[in-house]
DNA sequence: TGTAACATTAACGTTAATGTTATATTTATA
DNA sequence: TATAAATATAACATTAACGTTAATGTTACA
C-alpha cells in the first residue's frame, strides 16, 4: 500500500500543509501512521477522506464541527451494526440508533430545504442574465 | 411608510442589534435613514434586503464579503440600465455590462454544481438511514 | 418628571480557521 | 558525507464575524 508524505497530499488536495495537522488536531481526520523517526505517511484512504472533507466544506458550508459529526455518522453506524447482534444492552443501542436515524433524517431535510433555496436563486439569477441579455440588445 | 427600530428589525430577522450594525459597517447594507437625534430607523425594505442576507448566507455558505458582490449585482444591472440610453461612452457601458453578465454565469454555474453535489450527499445520507432501518428491523 | 428601557459609539474580547516564524530533526541528493 | 530540502512541534499573529462592556444620550410612560 502507497504512503504519501504531507506535501504530496497538500498538492493532491490543494490544502496547505498546516492545515492538514490542524485538521488532524481537532480530530477531523484521523492520525495517519508514522514512520519510525516521526514523519506521517498517509494513505490513499487518507487523502479521500480529506477530499471529502473538502467537498463538504464547500459545498454545505458547514462549519468544521458540523462536518465531523456529518463524516463520522457513517462509521459510527457500521461500528453499531458490528456490535449489535453480540451487544448485552440491545436496549440501549437501539435506542441510539433510532437517534441517529433521527439525526441524518435531520440533515436530509435540511439539505433539501437548502436545494430548493438554491433553486430560487438560480432563478433570480437566470432572469436578471436575461434581463442583461435583453438590454445589450438593444443598440 | 413605516420606520422601525433597531430592536424590531433584530427581532423581525434574529439578528443581532450588534450584527445589524456589523452588517452595515462592513457596507452589506445600506446605512438606514436617522432620527434628529441620530437612532437608526429601517424601512420595510431593509429589512428584506436583510432577510436576503441571511438566506443567501445560510444556504449559499458565502463569506460576507462574497455575499455583498451577490446582492448587489442585481442593483448594479438596474443603475447601469438608468443611464444606458443617455451614456456618451455607449462603449465602455457595454464592455461593463459583459462584464457583470459573465461574473452571473459564473454564479449559476457554482450554484448548479453545488447542488449537484448536494445530490450526491443526499443519496448517500438516504443510503445511510435505510442501512439503520435494515439494522432496526433484524431483531 | 423621574426612571426604566432603549439607543449610540467605541473599544476590547472571543472563536474558528488558518498563516507565519522559529528551532530542531529527518530525508534526499550532489 | 555534507548540505539542501522537507518534516516536526510550538508559539505567536491574523482575519472574519461577531459578543461584551462601558459610558452616554434618548424615548416612553406611570
Amino acid at each position: 500500500m502507497k504512503q504519501f508524505k504531507i506535501d504530496d497530499v497538500a498538492k493532491e488536495t490543494g490544502l496547505t500543509k498546516r492545515t492538514i495537522r490542524y485538521y488532524e488536531e481537532i480530530g477531523l481526520i484521523k492520525p495517519p501512521e508514522r514512520s519510525e523517526k516521526g514523519t506521517r505517511l498517509y494513505t490513499e484512504e487518507d487523502i479521500e477522506r480529506l477530499k471529502k472533507v473538502i467537498a463538504a466544506r464547500e459545498v454545505l458550508g458547514f462549519s468544521l464541527q458540523e462536518l465531523q459529526q456529518f463524516l463520522t455518522l457513517k462509521e459510527t453506524i457500521e461500528a453499531h451494526h458490528r456490535d449489535y447482534r453480540n451487544a448485552t444492552d440491545k436496549e440501549q443501542k437501539q435506542q441510539e440508533l433510532k437517534e441517529i436515524a433521527a439525526g441524518v433524517r435531520e440533515q436530509i431535510d435540511m439539505l433539501e430545504q437548502k436545494m430548493k433555496k438554491m433553486l430560487e436563486w438560480k432563478k433570480e439569477l437566470k432572469q436578471l442574465h436575461e434581463k442583461i441579455q435583453a438590454i445589450l440588445e438593444e443598440q
